[in-house]
DNA sequence: CTTGACTCTGGACCTAGATCAATGGTCTAG
DNA sequence: CTAGACCATTGATCTAGGTCCAGAGTCAAG
């Protein structure tokens, strides 16, 4: 049903992908990818799940997860039967580390918004709100 | 009009404003505090205006500023005139870069979010839309 | 005077996630 | 066959913002 594409060196993985070279060792490295089959001069050789794996890879990334979590989904995605129930709870725990993180830069926000907003961007430094909340205190409610 | 306190060491500041030691010695050698005072010993001396400015920096950094930009909002609120409407302006920068990371961390929240919510939390793993999203696609809309 | 707490300097080390350099072997088009 | 592109390994370097350590000098209380 698939087609297999023959098999692909470091580098061609690499402009399929999108990802440099030094990365996708990296990344063997640190095992994320398994060690791949080697031609008799030593240079690696993949095959399509690679590629599919490095793509895996990349997407966890945009949504947050760590190399180390992303290793962790990868070993979970493997186990055929808990996996599904680990890589959901994974998820939930990235989501609300995320949800977390938005409640605080959006605090940070409306402190910072609320100081742009009183400052009239000129005059002595002494008067300017920004620099005052800087130097004494809290902003006022 | 204020009290000025007697001079301090370096470890006396540090428990003031609640910050360590080496801390204190690591932003004097990237140019965010000037170089004290020197007791005939040569251990450092400082006055109130360190423990001021030492908490300058600590907000700043809560406000999520670099140290990079700490050091130039501490350069500009030096002057007096000119000051102002600069510290103004790294403010709005400083608030647009907060907003458009939330922006960033809400995309990924829904998406997440979505898959999460997609996910029955048990079954094959070919069956996990959250496994699915990361080997396959896009999330669906 | 002694003891224990404190401070000095210079430099190494840490996290995360790569990225780069040096040196040398391999592959392929012409 | 050869030039130039590619690949191998080992190990260093980078960013940011500190933290830690060793070895030596200083301070203050008793």
């Amino acid at each position: 049903m698939n087609m297999q594409t023959s098999p692909l060196t470091i580098g061609a993985v690499a402009k399929r992908v999108g990802v440099a070279i030094d990365t996708i060792r990296y990344y063997e490295r640190e095992g994320l990818l398994p060690e791949p089959q080697r031609r008799a001069s030593g240079y690696r050789s993949y095959g399509d799940s690679t590629v599919a794996q490095l793509r895996f890879i990349r997407r966890a990334k945009e949504l947050g997860f760590t190399l180390e979590e992303i290793r962790e989904l990868l070993t979970l995605s493997a186990d055929r039967q808990r996996g599904v129930k680990a890589v959901k709870q994974r998820a939930q725990q990235r989501l609300a580390a995320i949800e977390q993180r938005i409640a605080e830069l959006q605090r940070v926000r409306d402190g910072l918004a609320q100081l742009v907003a009183s400052c009239p961007g000129h005059g002595k430094p002494e008067e300017c709100p920004i620099l005052r909340a800087l130097n004494d205190a809290e902003v006022k409610p």
